[in-house]
DNA sequence: ATGGCTGAGCTACTCAGA
């Protein structure tokens, strides 16, 4: 099972470029952020043709979430947190994974910059209401992804310069501990797992040419429950998509699981 | 280097992103 998850910075924008990638990489399920619009503007019909049923979480203008499958998800939901804000920023369904139930947690992660305002506050109380409901849920079901845009750097290593980060929403850290409060509640940051010393990004900024300097962060994650660690058999990311006319400023991240 | 791009909504400009 091929799983991969990609913040597409407006699917309507960035229509032609998903299909091509969609038809090329061959998903068995895609999780998308910041899709960038409402349910009734989704182009579900353009991932129909390609055999992906889509389900959708959106907003006006700003995030949203969604799955494409080419298999039913069951128990689709999008009311994983309260969010105090009614933002789309996750999107939940189960799956069966090697005989196994298992909960799919599409998120995407509000950015908290600039730190001194509520936009930090409201990015620390949503890890605080997830990791909250994620320790809820690992009592019901132990098999679990996480993936999606969590707008955390984990580590020193997973910046090209940590030192211009040490007071940014991403890399404070009041945030990574939060990151590390999470995958101690016992699961696994899949790509760390598999790639202990590599430093490798998931997002470079438009502007000032950061991706032909490769100034980039590593904030795309899959987080892999103990349970399902012995069914991964890959991960990696693919830069290409990012190097395409009119890209997203995030390129994919692609696990493989039994 | 707190914004030098980019997108949405809208049609002039603001808000948001990371």
């Amino acid at each position: 099972m091929k799983i991969i998850s990609w913040n597409v910075n407006s699917v309507r924008a960035r229509i032609e470029n998903i299909l091509s990638y969609v038809k090329e990489s061959n998903p068995d399920i895609l999780f998308l952020q910041e899709i960038k619009t409402q349910n009734e503007n989704f182009p579900s019909d353009s991932f129909k043709e390609y055999g992906y049923n889509s389900y959708v979480f959106g907003q006006k203008s700003y995030n949203g979430v969604a799955f494409l499958s080419k298999f039913k998800i069951e128990n689709v939901s999008n009311n994983f947190i309260k969010d105090k804000l009614k933002q789309s920023r996750i999107i939940t369904g189960e799956i069966l994974l090697n005989k196994k139930k298992t909960k799919l947690i599409n998120v995407y992660v509000p950015n908290g910059n600039p730190v001194d305002t509520e936009k930090y506050e409201y990015k620390k109380n949503w890890l605080f209401a997830f990791i909250k409901k994620i320790k809820k849920e690992l009592i019901e079901n132990t098999n679990i992804i996480i993936s999606g845009d969590f707008n955390i750097i984990p580590e020193e290593i997973d910046v090209y310069d940590y030192k211009r980060y040490e007071n940014d929403a991403l890399f404070k850290l009041e945030i990574r501990k939060k990151y590390r409060e999470l995958i101690n509640l016992g699961f696994n940051d899949i790509y760390r797992y598999f790639n202990k010393s590599k430093q490798e990004y998931t997002y470079w900024d438009y502007f000032a040419g950061s991706w032909q300097k490769n100034y980039g962060l590593r904030i795309d994650h899959f987080l892999v429950s103990n349970n399902l660690l012995e069914n991964v058999k890959s991960i990696s990311i693919n830069k290409k998509p990012r190097s395409k006319t009119k890209p997203s400023d995030h390129t994919p991240i692609e696990l493989e699981i039994n």
